[in-house]
DNA sequence: TTAAATGCAAATTATTTGCAGAAGC
DNA sequence: GCTTCTGCAAATAATTTGCATTTAA
């Protein structure tokens, strides 16, 4: 976990008026100990590791939360399910590249296309507040070799 | 509807031994008819005015053959449902800026991101066979106005 | 004490699917 | 006639929610 993340997280429960518990406690663990992304069935595996009373309503309410103290990115990318990024901290330039192939998920940032984002939303009549760029590809290495380093399970 | 788009679409239902029925005559039709965006909802909507005999499960059966045959794309934003873009063929950079105010989707073209996007692409090892980028934004006029004209119905 | 949080199970909602009858080729 | 299509209704599956109970402050 990031310094800071944590007391960012209890500053804002405690102005919120909403109260510490240790289902809290356990999901907020287990959701900055990793840097990868994850569903809400995964935070509820590894939060269940430290409380196991934690149940899944409660991370389907935590996790919004989460996001709205601004230490959690939710990602749709059109799957069945939503994943939530933890590094949206260190690198708020969330651009993220997905592999239809793999379904790998890359995280890069680019000061051009930072750039450019904003140049086009403009022109457009908008303002980047809260802009985010995905792009879909294809794996060279499933194209090279027929097969792909990436692939993990099920993502 | 384009020219050449009903071709496309018998030529490749032929092609796959599929067969030409009045649904599915009305769902093309209803889909191609109209430059917007749709949700399958909608298109339903569309196709019962033209075949009121047209049942939920033939679209949702019917969509994925027109995304397959490349005449549709289909588009999702993480809402609730997916969007279907007939413009497709004639913008195939198909390029998304979505409002998260009004909801509002504007499609956009640029050369720039064009190139940018396969740059970053390739440097990330993928090739950018099936990218497309969207923008989240937020809109002008509702942070000037208090309100804006571009939302209409729920999206 | 009292408002917030929890777990459970039921509800929600877009989409998918099994099946028996209808229809294209 | 044989296979594909269709409508219907039931199934799926992620997420949400109502409610009675528990618990933090």
């Amino acid at each position: 976990m990031l310094p800071g993340v944590r007391e960012r997280i209890y500053a804002f429960i405690s102005e919120k008026g909403l109260r510490k518990t240790s289902q809290r406690d356990a999901i907020i663990e287990a959701a900055f100990n990793t840097s990868e992304h994850y569903t809400a069935e995964e935070l509820l595996t590894l939060a269940r590791k430290i409380e196991p009373t934690v149940s899944r309503a409660t991370v389907y309410r935590t996790l919004p939360l989460l996001v709205e103290c601004g230490v959690l990115k939710e990602m749709d990318f059109g799957r069945d399910h939503k994943f939530y990024d933890p590094n949206y901290n260190e690198h708020p330039t969330h651009n993220h590249l997905i592999c239809v192939d793999c379904n790998k998920i890359v995280e890069f940032e680019d000061q051009h296309m930072e750039l450019l984002e904003n140049c086009i939303t403009k022109r457009l009549g908008f303002s980047p507040a809260s802009k985010s760029v995905r792009i879909e590809a294809r794996c060279d290495e499933l194209k090279k070799l027929g097969a792909c380093t990436h692939r993990k399970a099920e993502q």
